[in-house]
DNA sequence: ATATTATTTAGCTTAATTGCTAAATGTTAA
DNA sequence: TTAACATTTAGCAATTAAGCTAAATAATAT
């Protein structure tokens, strides 16, 4: 696969809607500060909300890339893709670090 | 006026959901590299989105605090919070190159 | 005073998001 | 093979967001 623009700005949106949702921002800095792997049952049981919208909030971080996800037996064990949200955040962040000319 | 958690944390949200709509990162992007002041007007113009429309988009980047706006005679001045943009994502996003213990 | 310019506000419609509960799926244990 | 567990999917209701056009406001120019 090569270097698609138009996917790569549709990467981006997604990322900063995923970011938008105090919930997903949770999750990511949850999964950050407990090694950076969680079953989804442990994220659930973390948060007020039920579990389907705990899914939900998870799908929608899949799906934008910020983490992934693996089947151990029964359990679904989810990874921070910690990499893809401070590159892809941080690289539009520069923008305004440097000078307009 | 005396820090206040819990008002912090709404700006946060404020600014993080304000940053979900590629319109609005475009006019944050246009206002920078355009010297980080433009009118409405100048703003409109770039924009395919009727003036009204992209009236909401500066209201929302407004109370996030993102932008601000000077009248000057007829015309309202908007000028990038740029400042608040970078410290506020990038200490959110800080947290992630500290090593979670 | 009146017209023109710059911009916002109001009001409406459609689409998207978020939350819920209940049902379904797939996996391991008895 | 049946029960229990871990999790997702389906489907619904309520809220919020985003777009438009038309009307209102406020400042300058004639």
């Amino acid at each position: 696969m090569t270097y698609d623009p138009a996917s790569d700005l549709e990467n981006t949106e997604q990322i900063f809607s995923a970011l938008a949702h105090q919930s997903r921002r949770h999750i990511l800095l949850t999964l950050h500060f407990r090694g950076g792997q969680m079953s989804a049952g442990d994220i659930a049981n973390r948060f007020a909300c039920s579990w389907p919208t705990t899914t939900r909030h998870l799908n929608i971080l899949r799906v934008s890339g910020l983490i992934s996800v693996d089947k151990v037996g029964r359990e679904r064990v989810y990874k921070l893709e910690r990499e893809k949200l401070t590159k892809t955040i941080g690289e539009w962040l520069d923008w305004f670090e440097r000078k307009p000319e």
